[in-house]
DNA sequence: TTCAGTTTCGTTAACGTTACCGAGTTGCTG
DNA sequence: CAGCAACTCGGTAACGTTAACGAAACTGAA
């Protein structure tokens, strides 16, 4: 059972030898440009086909002085949330990753409550030659306004986090939002017996910026009610950042409805959580939210949070800027990337998470 | 907000030009290699860490033309179950990853149901010159002696999939099995009510070589008893792979015992599955098993299986070799590994799965 | 002082690819 | 047929690092 792996790698140089011609000229086939002529294309092709010729990405890299530069264009971390610091930090490793290659990011950072800044930081953004921009499109017609902007200066576009379907021009590199929403209605069916009462919660000052929010309850709700099983489903929106107004809203819902289960659609559990550890005479429901940030993770330790669903916001970042690395310098096609996986957390696999 | 990233990156090439000496101590002391005074070399490790130089892994890797030869010796996979052809998967990625680099991997497939075979693999491996060798450690006593044998001859050893604590020369990359075994007891906890009955399966041929399997069942058993919600816990070994030899034992154990909730404690779950898909007539109860098997998979997306457990053997196999390229090629220290992930999957998250 | 041996260091050719520069060829116009 | 553009193609220097080779400087003993 012996199996040998001989597959000598070949290069540029010998396909040019076989095929008689000169590096450039492979070069220039290999990446279609002009100044060959049909035949030797044709010809040097089939011999690339032949041997399975296989580019050496790194001594490409190394070759290639590009000077690329991107722009990247989220939220700044707010003080409630530390969700996009987690963004963030994966965007920082990608720019370390890729200044090897000589590609220059720049990061601005919006508030995702004052539309303004948006807008001042988008037109910023076109004052300078990027050649790509990575974008989390919060404000929706503000953010179609730039697209059309960046689409007539030929710079190229990506979204993370959220998705405004077919407007960038390089797609959509994040979670399906439908998806997650019946992931959680999934994991609550097993929590709650039938004919329990679910609480949906949507917490976040400027809540009708979170348009996205919609999808997962959606799919939350469709879920659920496809199975039949009598469920009592309430949805509050809570538009605060503030946890003494949150808690005094929670103290009202919570106490009219009695749920037993909440269900907190954004990062914002862990406020959810501390409200339950403050008031410890109000019976706990089961509580599913998102996002591996540390202060929810603390909730999911203590047995407050059951289940916390991860999208990786980090790997998002990184990705689309390796997306960017791969579409300019390693010129690949790919079909438009994979969705991105969707992570279930509970107090007995979290120390695990992060690779 | 906008923040500025302007770290040229600064090349041997300019720290050899700052340290007045020639790229080629510069690289001796990068390399710590002799032939280079003490007092120089202190003045240019001085440079390399002012300028925080980082080597351009590369250009290192091109120009590099060793002639590295990795061996993996691993179980071929069965006619009852595919989880070594998903490790085998991981491997062959690598071996084409790293073939670039003029890395030679050959690939050992033993029988794990035959120690001989796997007596035979060692016994042939030692026959070549191997820097490294990757084994999967079914057969524990035996694998120990080949240990013994590497460390003489200075090969390299890393482990997959299970671990003999402390016994390779650099680790193990898996999954923690008693947590895997926790966090189904966490899952199980959230399925069933009080004073449900439990099976634990554990179903192979020669399920004396699987001793890493009573790792995960002490993680289960302990955390449910930790519990105190009275449990009524069996573990039943079904030494086969036959389907209908394990129909017969299945039978007879669900009948008597009409479990609540069943956890197999290996990827062969799927047999499960198809026993509760054709007797229809009996009470199906929760299940819960490992492995992103398609056969699993199948079971998961009909509702039959609840949840899958999932330790990623792809990328387990390889990280493997991603660890001795890293190892060997680019020479990084790093800190023993990160612990593998451990992930659940539901009929609604499986489709996002493999990134 | 000489000379062999050792230690320390610099020069340079690779690694596989890209891109600039310029030389050869073809085709067309006047 | 001259002249000139357009099209093809080859030569070659770079990219940052490694390693083989040999030169220089130093050491110590005769």
């Amino acid at each position: 059972m012996n199996h040998k792996t001989d597959n000598k790698k070949i290069g540029i140089k010998e396909i040019a030898k076989l095929a008689n011609v000169s590096i450039a000229t492979v070069d220039r086939v290999l990446n279609n440009r002009k100044d060959v002529s049909e035949k030797t294309r044709a010809r040097v092709q089939a011999i690339i086909k032949e041997n399975n010729y296989q580019p050496n990405l790194y001594a490409r890299a190394l070759s290639v002085k590009n000077n690329l530069s991107f722009a990247v264009l989220i939220p700044k971390t707010s003080s409630q949330t530390g969700y996009w610091d987690l963004c963030l930090k994966g965007i920082k490793q990608g720019v370390e990753e890729f200044s090897t290659f000589g590609i220059n990011i720049d990061i601005f950072l919006y508030d995702q409550e004052d539309v303004r800044t948006f807008t001042k930081m988008s037109d910023d953004v076109l004052t300078r030659n990027f050649n790509a921009v990575v974008i989390a499109p919060i404000f929706i017609s503000e953010t179609t306004v730039f697209l059309e902007e960046c689409k007539k200066r030929k710079i190229e576009t990506i979204f993370v986090n959220s998705d405004i379907k077919g407007s960038s021009s390089l797609g959509y590199i994040g979670p399906d939002l439908r998806s997650t929403g019946r992931l959680a209605a999934n994991l609550t069916s097993y929590l709650v017996q039938d004919k329990s009462k679910l609480l949906i919660l949507n917490i976040a000052r400027g809540l009708q910026n979170y348009a996205y929010l919609n999808t997962k309850i959606e799919g939350y709700v469709d879920y659920l009610n496809a199975m039949n099983r009598d469920f009592e489903i309430v949805n509050i929106d809570i538009p605060s950042n503030n946890y003494d107004e949150i808690a005094i809203d929670l103290l009202r819902h919570v106490g009219e409805f009695n749920p037993d289960l909440i269900f907190v659609t954004n990062s914002r559990v862990s406020v959810v959580g501390r409200f339950f550890n403050e008031f410890r005479h109000i019976r706990k429901p089961h509580i599913i939210g998102f996002d591996f940030l540390n202060e929810n993770v603390e909730f999911l330790a203590n047995g407050m949070i059951d289940f916390l669903i991860c999208q990786r916001p980090d790997k998002q970042g990184y990705l689309a800027l390796n997306y960017l690395y791969r579409h300019f310098l390693l010129k690949e096609e790919k079909e438009n990337f994979k969705p991105m996986p969707i992570d279930i957390l509970t107090i007995e696999n979290y120390l695990f998470y992060e690779n």
